[in-house]
DNA sequence: GGTAGCACTCCTTGCGCTGGAGTGCTAGGA
DNA sequence: TCCTAGCACTCCAGCGCAAGGAGTGCTACC
């Protein structure tokens, strides 16, 4: 996409673009061929302007809400205006040190920390944030252990680089000992070491179990925990600050309202919205109708990847009203994924 | 409460009373002297209504919003009908196995479960349901677990009544050796079977630790543990259908809605609103003032205790409209209660 | 004590008007 | 050829006003 935008658009119609967006995102009024001229010194009168525009409709970058209304960016306009015309943004150092602060001030658990970013992001953007949790597929096994309760029930612990993945209880049909359970964890620790969860075979398990002589009933139950480790039940995805998008002109209409409240508590949804930046790990600007959602056709979404290691393992975004600060929130959300990345260092279990 | 509110209302106000909060509820438009006469077989002219509204009026029960409008209960008039007058409804045998069925598919671990009993009332009633989490302060101790990871890393797990507590990550300034660990789970799972979790001094940890002649850093990373697994980090509340609220005309005006948003996220003040119904393990309903909250003075809550075991361990919520069924949303919060308290005899540890 | 009748109040709705912002077009100038 | 000044036109937003209607309180009568 990058840079395709502007070939059709000489320098001032670019400049033109560029301010109307600016201004209507700074307004949320249409903007007129007067407020160009008079705010922004362009050196040429309202008429030129008008013609410009007109062009800049005609080519589809403008639309007109009525006929005696001055002009408001459509989708593409939107999206070269981020591909090429805006100017990043940088946080402050201020900025970035608050970031920081409050997120080392939260909890070390993986799901607290999570959650306290999509607060903090929500909180700074004005907007409703959100945040993907790591899915723990991509974690390394580093520790199972089962519990023995009774002869008959037990729970199995699974521990992975980025802490304890999940607990699921068993119930088995022959007894049991408590040693029993304790040298197939520490078999199974050997042989599991350092494999990403998404990597162990149910093959590498039965090994284990075989060898040790132990029944078919524990080779279940480690079979059980390792799943419910790596399809972790918990949401998918924080989110906070719907109440921000309540500030919005473009929610005076209620049943748009509805059905984002409704995206929100359906995980699912959400997660789609970024399920490709997040297969290509990388930053995304998604506009209006890009987010192929009737509901959200005037909002937008920024994503940012956020990493653990190498690896990109969540995203962090910002859904708010197509006409967003592009630029601001796109710092803001890097800036935090950046202090999330390297707060998930100290999270991990090496 | 009960049975005070009508001391000083004769049968013909008390049914007068009662018919318009019903009308009221059913249609949110005033109820006028014509409708009342006309809809319902009262055997007196709107005259004579009229004469009786103004009394429930000047005695409280009843609230004009203009001089040429029909009236509207007040919070006193929604309490009497409430306490006194409305008719107890219970669930269709249909309803009540729909609950049943839906909760029974839902998982076994005590959060989703919740989780699930929350947004299955927010359908359900077609309001805001929030469902607190029980305090693990309360639930009994199973098991304890140390588990090696390094020689000065470990996690420790603490197994209760209701499921797996809390996990939490430690680290030591000496080594230890694997079996030092297990030696001390070993011994704290005598010592402490069967306590509440409230009822653990850190004394009983400290004899143990003594007894096995092992380091501080041990104790305390046990400390720790128990003091994670009673103060649980996870929300406290669980909620669901916020949705449902914009299509109360109540809520045209936005400001309503957003501080409720923000009140939703904020655990804490949806909590509060139930402390005392749970303190006092009763049914409660509040009604506007009642809530003490500026914010929501024209919204009521109806709450229902669950059990475990013998004891009340949390709270099922309707926040809606004040305009709200009440009596049908407490059959369906009390049919919602039961079955849970039923599913978490299944969840049980014994 | 209950009721019919009536004047009165006040909200809601719809309508037309006006002011203003913004446009597109045309004609003239650099 | 490109730019600009001027102008007629469009359309929305806001306002006031009148009509309609629902509901009341009061009074006089049964």
């Amino acid at each position: 996409m990058k840079g395709t935008g502007t070939g059709d658009l000489d320098q001032r119609k670019a400049y033109i673009l560029a301010t109307v967006v600016y201004e209507y995102i700074a307004t949320g009024e249409p903007v007129g061929s007067q407020t160009l001229t008079q705010k922004y010194g362009l050196g040429i009168s309202s008429a030129t302007v008008r013609n410009e525009m007109a062009e800049l409709e005609a080519a589809g970058y403008l639309v007109q809400p009525h006929t005696s209304a001055g002009r408001v960016p459509s989708d593409a306009g939107y999206r070269t205006f981020v591909d090429d015309l805006m100017a990043p943004e940088k946080l402050l150092f201020d900025e970035r040190r608050r970031i920081r602060d409050e997120l080392h001030d939260a909890s070390r658990e993986l799901d607290e920390l999570i959650d306290s970013t999509s607060r903090l992001l929500g909180r700074l953007s004005n907007n409703l944030a959100f945040v993907t949790r790591p899915q723990p597929d991509s974690h390394e096994f580093r520790h199972i252990q089962l519990i023995w309760l009774t002869s008959r029930t037990g729970v199995g612990i699974v521990v992975t680089s980025l802490g304890v993945a999940a607990q699921s209880l068993f119930e088995l049909t022959t007894d049991v000992k408590p040693d029993d359970m304790t040298r197939l964890s520490n078999a199974l620790n050997v042989r599991l070491a350092n494999h990403r969860l998404a990597d162990i075979g149910e093959d590498d398990i039965a090994a284990a179990v075989a060898e040790l002589q132990l029944s078919d009933d524990l080779r279940n139950a480690v079979v059980t925990a390792l799943r419910s480790a790596r399809s972790d039940e918990a949401p998918m995805v924080a989110a906070a600050g719907a109440q921000n998008l309540l500030d919005q002109p473009e929610f005076r209409d209620l049943r748009k309202l509805r059905s984002i409240l409704r995206i929100v508590e359906e995980q699912k949804t959400l997660y789609d919205l970024v399920a490709d930046a997040m297969a290509a790990e990388q930053p995304s600007v998604k506009i209006g109708h890009e987010l192929q959602h009737d509901e959200l056709v005037d909002l937008s979404v920024v994503t940012v990847p956020y990493r653990f290691g190498p690896h990109a393992v969540g995203m962090l975004s910002i859904l708010g009203p197509r006409r967003m600060p592009y630029a601001r929130l796109m710092a803001l959300a890097s800036g935090t994924a950046e202090t999330l990345s390297e707060r998930l260092s100290d999270v991990e279990i090496k």
